[in-house]
DNA sequence: CATGAATGAGGATTCATTCAT
DNA sequence: CATGAATGAATCCTCATTCAT
C-alpha cells in the first residue's frame, strides 16, 4: 500500500469518525441539538478540522441522512421470500422496518421527515419506475409479483403499490415516532390493525 | 363601535399579523428558520412588540398550528355523508384533505411532521378513545360504523381503522409533500392507487 | 375640603399604592427582580401611569428604602428604658432590631446594602453629630450616657460608642441575611454571643 | 519554552484580562451593571469569545469574588503573632483587612455584600464549625485560644467569638464604604472607638 | 494535518421609558 | 387622568465558519 492509499485510508476513518458522531447526536438529542462544535468534542478533535473533511455543515447531515437510509434498505431487504406467502414476507419486514425505526426515532426523522433537498434526492420513492433504482422498493415489488402471480392477490399494478405499502407504513410509523404517550399495547393494536387493513387491501 | 372596541380589533389584526408572518416564514422556511426577529421585519415592528401580544415563540407556533389543524379538522368534516357507500364518503373526505394540504404544505410540516410537544399535544391521534376528542377521527368513525352496520365492511375496531386510514394517508401526503419532482400524473396516480387498496382493505 | 385638595389626596394614594407594591416585590423578588411592569400589574394600573407619580424607577426606590429605613428607626426608639440597667435596653432594641430586620431581610438588603446615593444619604450614621439628626442614634446615644452616669459603663464618647454598637449589629445582621443555611440555634449563638461581647466592651 | 506552554500562557493572559476587566466594572459600577458586552467592549474582543474562557457569568463573577477573597485572607493571616499580647495581633489583623478593603471598596462589595449563591459558597463565615474551613477564621480563633490561654480574655466559645469580631468589623467596614462624604478624621476615630470596644469586650 | 482563537450574526427575552390617543 | 402600544437597547448565550499559526 503506498502512501497516497494509507492517506487516503486514514481521511476515511476520520470522515467516519465524524458521521458516526454526528449519528449520535441527531439518534440521541434531534437535529436541532446537531452543532459542529458538538461533533467536534464528541471526536475529541478541533472544530476547525471537520471543514477538512465537509464542505459545511449541510454535507454532513446529507451523509448521515444516506448512512441512515442505508440502514432503512437493508431493514427491507433482508426478510427470506416466503414464496408461498407473499404476504407474510411484505408484512415481516415491514414489521422489521417499524421497529427498526422506532428504535432510533431521532435518525428517522432525519431522514425522513427533513426538508434538506440533498437528504431527499437520496431518499425519493414515489417517482414512477423507482423500483429500479432502489432495492427496497424493488423487494416490495418482487413480492407483490409473487403475489399476484400465485392468484392471491388483486391483479394491480406493482410498483404503485410497493409504493403504497411503503407511504402508509411510513405514515404510521413517523405518527407513532411523534406522538408521545401511547402505551406499548396501543402501538402493536395499531400496527396489527395496519397490516390487517393492507394486507386484506391486497388480497382478492 | 366603542373606542374599547375599535381598540380589541386593533389589536386583534396585529395579532393575525405576526401569525400570518410567522405562518409565511414556517411555510417558506420551515420551524428552524423562523424566528421573532425575523417575524418582527416582516410586520415591520419592533420585536420586542410580539410580547405584547404573545407570550413567548412557543405560544405563536402553538397558535399557528391550531390554526392549521381547524383547516383539516373542516376538511375532513365538510364531506356529505353518503348512507349508501360511507367508503366513498371516507374517500372523499381523505381526498380533500390531501389536495388541501397540498396546497400549503409547509404548514401541513409545521403542524403534523414538527416535533414540538405543545402542537403535538393538539393534533396527537393515536390515542385510545382519541375519537372522543378528536372531531376529524370521529368523523370517519361514523362512517367506519355505517360501513360495518351496512354489512360492506368487515367487522372491526372501529377507531382503530379510523386511525390507520388517516396515518397511512398522513404517510402518502408527507411523501408527496417533501418529495420534490413527482409529475403531476404520478401524484394522481398514487392517489388513486392508496385509496384503491384502503377501501378494498376495509371491505368484505 | 376643596376639589384640590381631593385631588392631591387621590395623588397621595395612589403613590402609596405603587410603593406598596414596588415594596412587596422588593421584600419578596429583591432588588434585581424589581421592575415597573411588575408594580404596575401588581397595582392593576397600566405602566405609564407610574410616570404620572414618579420621575423614575429610582424615585421608587428611593422611596420605598425611606419608608423601610422609617421602619427601622422606629424599631430602635420604641424599647422602653430601664433606668437602672440601660445595657439591657440596648440590647433589647438591638435585638428587636435584628428580628424585625430578619423578617424582610430584601428590605434590608435595598436599604442598608445598596450603593444608591439618594438612599444612602438618607441612612448615613457614621459622620460626626448625627445623633442630633437620627433619632435612632439618639436613642442609643442616652442609654449610654445613662450607663456612663451610673458608673456602669467606662466613660467614653457617646456618639462614636453608640455608632459602633450600630455598625456591629449591622455587620452580624448582614451576614446573617446573606448566608443562607444557617441553622436556627447558630443564629441564636451568635446573636447571644455578639451581645456577650458588645455590652461587656461597654461595662467598667 | 515549547509552543504548548506559549499557548497556555497566552490564554492565561487573556482570561486574566477578562477577570481584570470584569473587576474594574465591579470596582466602578457595581454589579448590577457588570455585564458581558461591557466585558467585551473593555477588552475590544467580540462577546462571544469570553465563552471560550469562561462557562458563563456566573464563573466569571465568581472568579473576580474569588480572587478578592484570596487578598481578604492574606490581610488577616499576614500579621506577626504577639504570643503575650495577642488582642493586639487580634487588632492590627483586623485593622489591616480594614484599610485593604477600603482601598478596593467595590470588590469588596462585590465580594461580602452581593447576594449571588456561587461568591457567598466561597466567604460564608457563621457556620458552626468554619474555623477548620476558612483560613481567615482560625487565625482569629489561634488568637482568641491564646488569649483565654494566657488568662487575659474571658472564657468564652471560641470559634463564635471569632466569628464576632470579623462580622463587627464587617459592619463598620461596610458602612464605611457605603457612606460617602465622612472625614478621614472620623474614619480614624471610629476604627478607633470599634476596637477599644471590641478588645474590650474580650478582656477580663 | 490540525488547532483553537476569534468573529459576527443571530437566538429569545426583558426592560425603562415615551407618547399618541 | 390614564392607557397601552411601541421602541430601542440591553440582557445572556450559541453557532457556523474562518484563518493565522
Amino acid at each position: 500500500m503506498g502512501i497516497a492509499e494509507r492517506k487516503q485510508l486514514e481521511k476515511e476513518i476520520i470522515r467516519k469518525k465524524i458521521l458516526d458522531a454526528a449519528s449520535e447526536i441527531l439518534i440521541k438529542e434531534g437535529y436541532e441539538n446537531l452543532s459542529i462544535r458538538k461533533i467536534a468534542t464528541k471526536i475529541e478533535y478541533s472544530p476547525g478540522i471537520i471543514y477538512h473533511y465537509f464542505e459545511n455543515k449541510a454535507e454532513i447531515v446529507t451523509s448521515v441522512a444516506e448512512e441512515g437510509y442505508e440502514k432503512i434498505l437493508k431493514s427491507l431487504g433482508q426478510v427470506p421470500v416466503d414464496v408461498e406467502n407473499p404476504e407474510k414476507s411484505i408484512e415481516k419486514g415491514l414489521r422489521n422496518y417499524i421497529e427498526l425505526m422506532l428504535e432510533a426515532p431521532q435518525q428517522f426523522r432525519a431522514v425522513l421527515m427533513s426538508d434538506i433537498e440533498a437528504i431527499q434526492e437520496k431518499v425519493n420513492v414515489l417517482k414512477e419506475g423507482i423500483s429500479k433504482e432502489r432495492k427496497s422498493i424493488q423487494g416490495l415489488c418482487n413480492l407483490v409479483t409473487l403475489g399476484v402471480e400465485k392468484g392471491k392477490f388483486r391483479e394491480m399494478d406493482v410498483e404503485l403499490t410497493a409504493q403504497i405499502l411503503w407511504t402508509s407504513t411510513h405514515g404510521l410509523l413517523s405518527r407513532l415516532i411523534l406522538e408521545k404517550n401511547i402505551s406499548e399495547q396501543q402501538k402493536q393494536r395499531l400496527i396489527n390493525h395496519h397490516f390487517q387493513i393492507l394486507i386484506n387491501g391486497l388480497i382478492k
